[in-house]
Parts: structure tokens; C-alpha cells; sequence
RNA sequence: GGCGGCAUGGCCAAGUGGUAAGGCAACGGUUUGCAAAACCGUCAUCCCCGGUUCGAAUCCGGGUGCCGCCUCCA
């Protein structure tokens, strides 16, 4: 099997192959954590995990790492290099806020300004979200996710091999900037050479107040500021590390080599973020390339428009979860599969239709799933990548991750009223399957949350008894006692269904 | 103004030269106390114009629309 993906660095699809056989290095550009991360966010965090699970099934290892930045972002976007406060002081103010609003429970963030709390606090509700949407990176903190903060030696070490290998300068005011003029290669991922910025500047502002830098494009490294809410000593006074340089620096300190296989990250990353990784990364290690493909996932719409606060279309994880969206309680497995299911280099519409689509067709999929389970006693078959689904599901996937096509061979044949001839090589095929999708069983997202599968479990108790009552009802022919059991059941989030062998509830899952 | 990406039925979306997968919704039917679920069946010529070809959603040229970047941003 041939796995292509287009590259951003060629704009172009092409083969695939690990720089080291059998393993796969990769790096995705992480969260901020000076709020909540919005279903944006996730989209892109979702789209490396089905990259990495589904490297994994093809049969490679890999080692997948994300870092968590929280130093190094500033508020002000008049000026690019170091303006304004520190997001992480202002998120601070904000959670003293909603501390005293009761937004924020007491005791979770003890001193908002301390930034390293609102980090922490910030860090837990991502891994949360993370780990009940099965992403399988939040589950290996801190391993394989780590915050910048803990890099800084490794950040400053690269800036001197920088400055060392004459990529970068220490500018007037004591910042150091990289120079771009003396990188080549600068604008080969974006598009926006030295020459095309030039020429593409008309009517825009391009810094003309950054005297201080030979080259209006070149970009910080390192900042010196004694009065900055975060600061770390360094060679170059005591302060704070640009916005760049700590991609660049953990991508090679944590995947422990000058080029990896993959670089992820959101399509707005490609210009600046992206292309001054290369620089720095290319410029301290000596080597003509750093990442191998850059695979970067388009915007999603919400309903169709942008997603944006002052529109009132903007959601976090927990709003969809908590039914901000759909009206009622989500399952993390519904959000997953409809944040998947497009494929990455395309826009993605969210919207409420949507969200109960994909809760339809993951509940499909975990009937069938459980059908299964209960016609095999849970034994699966020894099984290769044959299986006719399974080969069309895994060739969809190698295809540039073509997801749609890959559920085009899943879903047809995931139907409980044709069940395969043989459930057991059945159960292999999805569970295999599900190792990509993660979507059914259910119970796989459950385990790492722990929230809400308590209350959900007194819940059926209480559905359970009514059908029952619903039973005896329709047994004594009393229809309109019977309807309004029926009623009562769907009211508390259930779909109902009848049969000769009685009543039975299932939650809805959106 | 510069640099990229995308455009298939009501919705999501596959297909990359040979006469349009799949899912959801809708509609008709079976079933049902009624309904839901389930099952059977029906449902598009591919943004526009021009070209290449025996033949194009698929290739080429020109438009139009949408998205991203060029300033923090998945």
C-alpha cells in the first residue's frame, strides 16, 4: 500500500516514506493555553491524531509530539516583534474575573497571576477535552506533550548556534532577530519569498517602524525585558523567546533528529510560523530541509460563516459537549467523528445538522459494533490489512487521508440487519478500524474522561424501569398510558424502540 | 496589491479520460395499537464560458464564487 499525502512544500501529493524505515517522526504545532481551545482548534489537533493512528494500523511506529505553548505570545498586532502584554497575563486578569463571577470553580486556579497557574489550569482542560475526544497525544502527557516553558535552555542554545552560524543578529535595542536575507530557502513553504513580500506589500504597512532590523521581514528570537510578566536569564539579557523558535527547538530536542517526517498545524500557521521554523531550524542544523511534509488543515465554518466571538458562532469543546449547539448533551465520540470526518485540506461546515449526522452514523457503527461483540463472545479472528473492507478502508486512508471514501467502504457493510458470515474475522476488521476512527466502542473515550458516564449509569436506571412500565402498558392495551411512558422516555434524551421482545432505550448521542 | 487552497444532488461527500460510491434527509412501500427503529424501493450529469478528444466532473485556457495567509490566530 502506497500512502501519498499532499505535501504543502510542493503543494503537491506524493509518495510517502519515513526517513528512517518502519518510523514515523512527527510534530504538530499544540494549543495555547491562555483559554479554552475552541472546535477550530481541535479540528487540526483531531486531524494529527487520525494521521498518527492511521500510520499506526498501516504499520508504522511513531513517535508523535505536541507542544503546549505558553510563553511567548503577545496581545498587541500593531506590532509583530514583542508589543503589547503577555497573553498569558491577560488570560490571568480574565480568570480573576470568572473566579469572582463563580465562572471558574474556586480552588482551580489559586493565583491568577501567577502565570504558570493559569497555564496549568488552562493545560488540564485541554488534556481533558483532549482525552475525551481520543486524542491519543493528550494521553502520553508529559511525554510526548510538553510546554515550551521547560525548553527555554534548548530554545537558547539554538539561538546561539543561530547567531553562531551567522542566521541571526543581536539588533541595537538587544533583541535578536533571525535575518531572513541569509536564508535562501525564506518564503519556499508560504510562497512569500523576500521578493513577492516586497512586491505584495502595496498598501499594507509593512514595519516601518522596526528600524532596528536589517530586513523588515526578520523576525525575533529572543527579547530582552526585565519587565515582562515571564523572563528567563540568558546570554542576551534577561527576558523572554520569540514566538518561533520554540517549535523548532523541541521538534529537535524531543524527536531527537535535524529532519523529521511530518510537521502538522493549522493552514494560517503556513506564513509566518511555518516558514520561520524552517529558517531557524534549517539555519542552526545545517541540513536543506526540517520536516519531510508539511500537512496543514483548512478553517472550519460554523454554519456556514466564519467562526468568530462577535457573531455569537464561536464554540469551545465543552459548549458543543454540554449541548450549546445541538440543544442537548453531545458524546464526545459524535464531536470526534463529525471534526474527522471531512477531509482535512477542505473547509469543513459544522453545523447542528451535521452533528446529528455523525451521531447517527456512529451509532451505527456501535450497534454494529456491539452486535458483534455478542455474536463472538468478544473473540476476534488472527487477521491481516485483506479483508475487502478493511483494504478499501486502509487504500481511502493512504489516499491523502480520504476519509469520506473510507467510510464509503465502512459504512455499507456496518449494518446490523446484514451482519458479515463470519463475526469474528467481522470484529477484527472493525476493531482495526476503530483503532483509526475511535468512535466504537464508545467506552474508549469514557475511560480516560471519567465525568458523566456516573450520572449517565442512574439515568438508564430510571429509563430502564419505564420501559418496563412502558411494556406492561402496551400488554394491558392501555395506549395512552403507554404514549406518554414513550413521551417521557424521548424527553429524557432516549430513543425508543419496540419490539416483540420488549421496550428499549438508547441514549442519544446528540 | 502579492502568495496559496477549494467549487459534485436538500446536506455531508467519493470519483483524476469511458457514460456519477457511500451516509444523512426526503418520498413511496412492508412492519406497527399509533409511532420510532428496521427492511425494500425512488431520488444529480458534476460553478460558468470556450478548447483538446471518438469520449471530460476528470486535461488546457478564460471567468465567477468561497476560504486562508501577507499582523496574534488551528
Amino acid at each position: 500500500m502506497q500512502i501519498r499525502f499532499f505535501n504543502s512544500l510542493s503543494n503537491k501529493v506524493e509518495d510517502f516514506e519515513p526517513v528512517e524505515s518502519g518510523t514515523v517522526r512527527m510534530y504538530s504545532c499544540g494549543p495555547t493555553v491562555y483559554d479554552y481551545a475552541h472546535i477550530g482548534n481541535f479540528r487540526s489537533f483531531l486531524f494529527s491524531d487520525l494521521l498518527r493512528r492511521f500510520l499506526e494500523v498501516a504499520g508504522y511506529d511513531v513517535i508523535h509530539v505536541m507542544n503546549i505553548t505558553d510563553v511567548g505570545h503577545m496581545t498587541d498586532d500593531a506590532v509583530a516583534d514583542g508589543g503589547g502584554e503577555d497573553k498569558m497575563e491577560l488570560a490571568g486578569r480574565r480568570l480573576k474575573e470568572d473566579k469572582k463571577s463563580g465562572k471558574v470553580e474556586v480552588g482551580a486556579v489559586e493565583d491568577p497571576s501567577d502565570p504558570y497557574q493559569v497555564a496549568r489550569f488552562y493545560t488540564d482542560s485541554f488534556l481533558s477535552d483532549g482525552r475525551q475526544l481520543g486524542l491519543k497525544v493528550a494521553g502520553e502527557y508529559p511525554e510526548r506533550m510538553f510546554h515550551a516553558t521547560e525548553h527555554i535552555d534548548d530554545m537558547q542554545a539554538m539561538i546561539t548556534e543561530l547567531i553562531d552560524r551567522g542566521h541571526a543578529y543581536v539588533a541595537e535595542d538587544g533583541v535578536v532577530y533571525y535575518s531572513v536575507e541569509s536564508f535562501p530557502g525564506y518564503g519556499r513553504l508560504s510562497g512569500n519569498t523576500l521578493e513577492n513580500l516586497q512586491s505584495g506589500a502595496g498598501g499594507r504597512v509593512l514595519d516601518e517602524h522596526q528600524d532596528q532590523k536589517k530586513h523588515p521581514a526578520d523576525f525575533m528570537l529572543w527579547k530582552a525585558d526585565s519587565a515582562h510578566i515571564m523572563k528567563w536569564d540568558s546570554p542576551w539579557g534577561e527576558g523572554y523567546p520569540g514566538w518561533h523558535i520554540e517549535c523548532s527547538a523541541m521538534a529537535r530536542s524531543r524527536l531527537e533528529r535535524d529532519v523529521i517526517d511530518i510537521h502538522t498545524g493549522g493552514e494560517d500557521l503556513i506564513f509566518p510560523h511555518h516558514e520561520c521554523e524552517i529558517a531557524q531550524s534549517c539555519g542552526a542544523t545545517g541540513s536543506d530541509s526540517f520536516a519531510k511534509f508539511w500537512m496543514h488543515v483548512r478553517f472550519l465554518l460554523v454554519e456556514g460563516e466564519k467562526m468568530s466571538k462577535s457573531q455569537g458562532n464561536f464554540y469551545t469543546v465543552r459548549d458543543v459537549l454540554d449541548g450549546k449547539v445541538t440543544g442537548s448533551a453531545v458524546h464526545p465520540a459524535v464531536l470526534r467523528y463529525e471534526l474527522t470526518k471531512t477531509n482535512y485540506r477542505k473547509n469543513m461546515n459544522f453545523t447542528s445538522q451535521g452533528l446529528q449526522d455523525s451521531a447517527t452514523a456512529v451509532r451505527r457503527l456501535n450497534d454494529f459494533s456491539a452486535k458483534l461483540e455478542e455474536q463472538t463472545g468478544g473473540e476476534a479472528a488472527e487477521i491481516d490489512n485483506s479483508h475487502p473492507v478493511l483494504a478499501e478502508f486502509l487504500s481511502s486512508m493512504a489516499d491523502d487521508l480520504n476519509v469520506a471514501g473510507a467510510l464509503g467502504a465502512l459504512l455499507p457493510w456496518a449494518s446490523v440487519s446484514r451482519m458479515p458470515s463470519d463475526p469474528h474475522e467481522a470484529l477484527a476488521v472493525l476493531r482495526k478500524i476503530n483503532q483509526v476512527l475511535a468512535v466504537a466502542p464508545l467506552e474508549s473515550q469514557d475511560d480516560a474522561s471519567g465525568e458523566g458516564s456516573s450520572t449517565a449509569g442512574d439515568g438508564e436506571e430510571a429509563v430502564s424501569g419505564w420501559c418496563r412500565e412502558l411494556d406492561a402498558a402496551r400488554a394491558d392495551k392501555d395506549y395512552d398510558a403507554a404514549d406518554r411512558l414513550r413521551d417521557q422516555i424521548i424527553e429524557a434524551g432516549y430513543d425508543v424502540s419496540t419490539s416483540p421482545e420488549g421496550t428499549t432505550a438508547k441514549k442519544r448521542l446528540a
